[in-house]
DNA sequence: GTGAAAGCGCTAACAT
DNA sequence: ATGTTAGCGCTTTCAC
């Protein structure tokens, strides 16, 4: 192994037994002043490092992270996530780490809270977190808090200096980055923003940031484009066409179109069944119907955000933190944005 | 824990003790042929999987991966390496893994040799190998292979099917993606083809495949395009000056520039000195100069590669297989292409 | 060919 | 408040 300094060297070096240096390593407090500041120096000096596997045999202790999602449909972006789970699970098995998933109906506030509660009460050595309503979210890392329970936001960040680290997309810097490819090399042309009616009940659009880079690119870029909104109902497939018939009859020059959440794919159906050709189509996310989209052509670019590396990242940092008593990560870590096309897709 | 199941537990079914049970996970032999199935079967019907933390505190030994890559000054493709290497070496650590860097000069047959050499002496549990000459790498995986030692490859990938895994870009449709994104939304333009006098002595140049990639997108796509090429000394910047000037005095409508290699930034200072703008300009690999010209905006779009994550991803594979015995990856595994512009370059 | 036994370094319960 | 001790599950001599 690497170090060769064990407790025992410690305990002699600092005139005490194995059992008080180890209350000092754990803080398990009940050490006389004198011996616990004796101890650190030892160890300090000797550079000592504890031996994961000895401990980890010895204590024979399972640790559990906890995951807090959105529950999600087959296709949808939430879906993206549980390969971020599965890899994480997987590095951290080794470990002694399970991790259970909690689910909850992103729609429905009192489900989230039903889900904060049963994290609370099973008290896990760790959580992640896609906070979804910023007050029930502060409640449940209040609480967390109290129990010395770690947790990590992902996705998201909510206001709470509390968190242990962050894995996100820059929003702002995604939508700069979406208009500079909608206009690199097509400049001056008009731009039809398809916006979804907005979502019941969740407490933030987390597009909105999206929205505001790509209109300030836009606004120093090229200034002279209009960029007429147009609102489609998700849910209604019939009154998308209808809608879409009419703003592209009222705009017949437009043939950009750039949408800021997962949905590109409902306008690529749309130009499909329209025959429609020649359009420049930017979008967010590889779920399975932009990828298809992307694939035949009838979406140009798709910028991606990886919620499952966000996960993974998040489950190994915690595991680190809780398993290996590593120093905690780096606080904020925006990852990076990927621009697919149909020819390197394949490769995500 | 996880599991319940000890050797105890199979010991005493299978009526052997403990240390006949180890003889057979570790087909250390010297165990009768009866005993041998007996505790085979145990051990199947129990489910019984090795605790490797027990099993690392006993054994007590470290295990040692030694990485075969090319060295590099400061701002070249190889440096890129260096990253993975380190994270590489913090995924493993924990599991009692020591990385050891081989390097040697990839413009020297002899120096790759030696290199060779020092990795078979010391005998490591395992290597990471970006193969740069073709006999010499058969002749050292054939040793290796004579001792156990299981080996990644990097980078390219040889003929040679004792590899445990590989990690790599797809360097044809790098290519045909490079000509997409030339194109797209531009096309008929002519594209000027820079290119490098021949590296020394590197067995094979990886860019083959690349360059063919973009030549049957253009020829699929833009038939009427003429691809010019020219080539600069990369060791000569008055020369690369003269050459690019008289190159483009001769094709004054050539505003589509492409290199195959990692030095595009060397095009990048050639259209800053003479005030050139308006081109569009790719290349390959986020070295820090290329990432600058970007940035400053004289290099349009750079496709990378990764091999930061590369290594990172071998060393990990190997530790799993060599310390935690698990099944060996996937075999080929294509790395996703990356498309950096300016506003993404800051996240990677 | 096989079993017994002494650790590996640490934890935690139990004495003191 | 501190020392002692019995393991955790596995590896590795060393006898037989």
């Amino acid at each position: 192994m690497a170090d060769k300094i064990t407790i025992k060297d410690v305990a002699r070096l600092s005139g005490v037994s194995k059992g008080t240096v180890d209350r000092v390593i754990h803080n398990r407090g009940e050490v006389a002043k004198k011996s616990y500041e004796k101890v650190m120096k030892v160890i300090r000096e000797l550079g000592y490092e504890p031996n994961i596997f000895a401990s980890m045999l010895a204590s024979n202790r399972a640790h559990e992270i906890m995951v807090l999602l959105p529950e999600w449909k087959e296709g949808e972006f939430w879906e993206l996530s549980e390969g971020g789970i599965l890899r994480g699970e997987e590095d951290t098995k080794p470990f002694g780490v399970r991790v259970t998933r909690v689910g909850y109906d992103q729609y429905d506030l009192e489900a989230f809270r039903a889900a904060c509660d049963r994290v609370v009460e099973a008290a896990p050595d760790g959580v992640v977190i896609a906070p979804m309503y910023l007050d029930a979210t502060l409640q449940l890392t209040g609480r967390l808090r109290e129990k010395g329970i770690p947790y990590i936001f992902v996705d998201s960040r909510i206001e709470d200096d509390g968190y242990l680290a962050y894995y996100g997309m820059p929003m702002y810097q995604s939508g700069y980055l979406c208009a500079y490819l909608m206009t690199e090399d097509r400049p001056g042309r008009d731009v039809a923003i398809v916006r979804i009616l907005r979502d019941r009940g969740r407490i933030s659009d987390p597009t909105v940031n999206r929205r505001a880079g790509f209109m300030d690119y836009m606004a120093e870029h090229c200034p002279g484009s209009t960029l007429p909104n147009v609102f489609i109902d998700p849910t209604e497939p019939e009154s998308i066409r209808k809608t879409l018939d009419e703003f592209f009859a009222a705009h017949p020059d437009i043939t950009s179109i750039v949408m800021f959440n997962s949905r590109i794919h409902l306008v690529a159906s749309w130009l499909e069944s329209r025959g429609k050709k020649g359009f420049r189509v930017i979008g967010f996310d590889n779920i399975p119907a932009n990828v298809a989209a992307l694939k035949r052509g009838s979406v140009t670019m798709l910028i991606t955000q990886h919620p499952d590396e966000q996960v993974r990242n998040a489950i190994k940092a915690l595991s680190d933190v809780i398993v290996l008593k590593k120093d905690p990560p780096k606080k904020d870590n925006y990852m990076h944005m990927d621009v697919l096309t149909r020819f390197n897709c394949e490769y995500y």
